[in-house]
DNA sequence: TTGATTTCTGACCGCATGGCCAAAATTTAG
DNA sequence: CTAAATTTTGGCCATGCGGTCAGAAATCAA
């Protein structure tokens, strides 16, 4: 490979190689969350690619890489997704219910995106066996909800409560309204999102 | 085996047989949340349980029947211990708070038992590649949360609201809360327990 | 004690995995 | 066109897996 470390670490790649990295990500999606991460083996991740294995391994240092770069295109996508539609709202009120239907929208047209990434968060781990993923992960994203709440608390929106269990309770709904959806496919996902912002505005007051 | 089938289906075990059963489900237990689902090899669980590994082979018809096994032990006591924490409860406020805490408080000493318990939920999937256990496996737990929330509906304590997004919220956040104190042991799980009543209750009202 | 039954051991099998690499094919640069 | 660089191929490897089995060991019954 020609490519040279650039000053942030990242390398320059040109743009096939990027491409190839990119459709080698796709199919590593589909194929997690259609057979499950245990069984999504380069071989198969290669074979929905159209592809041989061996090129799997000259664009990706190895399998964590890959599915580090799932983990990373597909959360870009989510909060690009997310921010965009938060960035009207003024109320904290507002912003709470902003924030879930936004996410439950996106999701609905990409679900294997979500499937995917629930998958590798489970179950993927670190050469020394300690997951690579797990609640420690999702710090950012706690700090996130919690700004909003405390947004809220300093309005006098809402009443006093303990932000981060609050922070920890949002997200773990969302996650269980997906699961949900995907176990009963004809479950009705917009109303669900609405009764959840209900449920947690009412917390909140 | 002399061991025979009686007309439940089950079969008749030996005192010897069902102790060693016991003996290597809980170095099961221990090794899953150890290492997780996917390195958990019956060489690593009969290593743990000082035992050769044809042994397990020999009491169990298979890895799938072990794992069946730890879900239904675990979740035997876990019942066990809430519904009867739950005998007193008039009120349904009184209920989900009982419910929560006491959920709680039977886990803080029992943390192996919940992280296998949730490896296995998520990873274990039967021959055919389909998830063995799933939302659709919490069905009779939601239905129990339900009976609560519609209690209290009808008694008048609770607004009206969808009931099962509310059963599903309710777990998914008690399973977030053993999540973030696993990763966080510092935190203090009652405390958080608490919060999370009180979070409860004022959405319902 | 003796013979039958249950339990255990350790070696072995077939299989799938992630990673590796020499050589072939393709693209790029001069 | 030619030569260098990049990209792809397909086979190979060591490893660990779940499961099996013959035979040893332990236990039990008479």
């Amino acid at each position: 490979m020609r490519s040279e470390i650039k000053p942030d670490g990242q390398k320059a790649r040109s743009f096939i190689e990027e491409a190839r990295r990119d459709q080698i990500v796709r199919a590593a999606v589909e194929v997690i969350a259609e057979v499950g991460f245990a069984r999504a083996s380069l071989a198969r991740i290669a074979q929905r690619a159209g592809i041989s294995k061996g090129v799997i391994s000259y664009h990706f240092a190895g399998k964590e890489e890959l599915m580090e770069q799932v983990v990373d295109r597909v959360y870009a996508q989510i909060g690009e997704f997310v921010l965009a539609r938060m960035e009207g709202a003024e109320s904290a009120a507002d912003l709470l219910r902003t924030h879930v239907m936004s996410v439950a929208e996106h999701m609905r047209g990409n679900r294997v995106q979500l499937t995917a990434l629930g998958e590798i968060f489970n179950n993927l781990r670190a050469a020394d066996g300690e997951p690579r993923y797990g609640v420690h992960t999702s710090e950012g994203l706690y700090q996130a909800l919690e700004s909003i709440y405390r947004h809220g608390q300093e309005r006098g929106e809402f009443r006093a409560f303990d932000v981060r269990v609050m922070a920890v309770t949002h997200q773990a709904a969302i996650d269980a309204m997906f699961a949900y959806w995907q176990a009963h496919p004809e479950h009705d996902l917009e109303a669900h999102a609405r009764q959840l912002a209900d449920l947690l505005e009412r917390a909140c007051s």
